[in-house]
DNA sequence: GTCTATACCGTGATAGAC
DNA sequence: GTCTATCACGGTATAGAC
């Protein structure tokens, strides 16, 4: 019966690309708990209980919209300067997925577990490149800060962090972070 | 008839009293879409009808939950060092009030509201004690740097600052918060 | 296989019995 | 004044029509 424009297979691909986007972008929004199904398809533009089908339920496709590729993830090879480069994508361009799990990380468990993972992958990074028996708790410090300033800035909107640009923050931030650096540097 | 154990006032007034206790433990918990009246009314041993018969609305009950008495509001005249001070309560024995806040912050619009201001109020109160035309924004960065570690520490529970004393978070951090305050010290 | 219709539950909130 | 019964709503999930 002649060629079809989009084959069935396709057409999937595309609805659950969709659903995704979507529900990365209302997850990151209003977090956990304030999105739903029928609105996440209602931005898909699809049937709601097609969400459902494809995901088998809210918390999956939250876990699938939110997982962060490793190689997404910020590296910190050269410790400060990589962790302002580090800045500069989490305050310009912080992937929704990213922002969808901190959004709901105080509030859903399963949030809150994929923060910790993140957040500790990164610690054993930075710690890794220093010295000192404390160097892991000053990483975690470290990335705290980020965390803070990407908290007040992405997600609280503060009026203060407002069209400040990267470079600024970066500069302003960096004896900060080398402070908590310790006696080695990279 | 004789003397009552209880006047309908004071039995009253005991019963508000026990349901702002439950609520703040629920909010701080669980955030404020989690917390439900019936839970907090069960906690509280009340009946959930009384819950919205003092309190009007889940709402209102989270606002009168969680205001937090400006004496309680961390001051910073002696900048860093009473900072450091109001990280002590911070990480220590932070009012319940204020983890619920805190806790609800990223998904609830009147908590996100309560928390620009709070924020924005000791943001201010440093950048009073500071000089230079980005003082409020060092101000910002400094605060968002404490509130950090407070998610860190307080909400996400993370494990590289269990049971980490005040003073080592304190020691480590003055350098870096120093390193914000720029070139006036108070 | 895809979607329509609906069941079912728990929520905040209300009205009225006691 | 207190609480039982119920409402309307919105959420997840499912059964069955196409």
């Amino acid at each position: 019966m002649g060629e079809n424009v989009l084959t069935r297979a396709e057409r999937r691909r595309r609805s659950e690309a969709r659903i995704l986007d979507a529900a990365r972008a209302l997850f990151a929004e209003v977090g956990y708990e304030r999105a739903t199904i029928r609105g996440i398809a209602k931005a898909a533009e699809v049937d709601p209980a097609l969400v459902m089908q494809y995901f088998g339920s809210k918390q999956e496709l939250f876990q699938q919209a939110v997982q962060v590729s490793p190689a997404a993830e910020p590296g910190a090879e050269e410790l400060v300067e990589h962790l302002l480069g580090t800045l500069n994508v989490k305050l310009g361009e912080l992937p929704q997925s990213s922002l969808a799990m901190m959004r709901s990380m105080l509030t859903h468990p399963e949030a809150a577990a994929s923060a910790r993972e993140v957040l500790g992958r990164q610690i054993d990074r930075l710690a890794g490149s220093m010295t000192g028996d404390d160097a892991r708790l000053r990483a975690a410090l470290m990335t705290l800060t980020l965390l803070g300033v990407t908290v007040g800035h992405q997600l609280l909107e503060l009026d203060e962090l407002r069209g400040v640009p990267q470079e600024e923050l970066a500069r302003l931030l960096r004896p900060s972070l080398r402070a908590l650096t310790g006696p080695d540097v990279s």
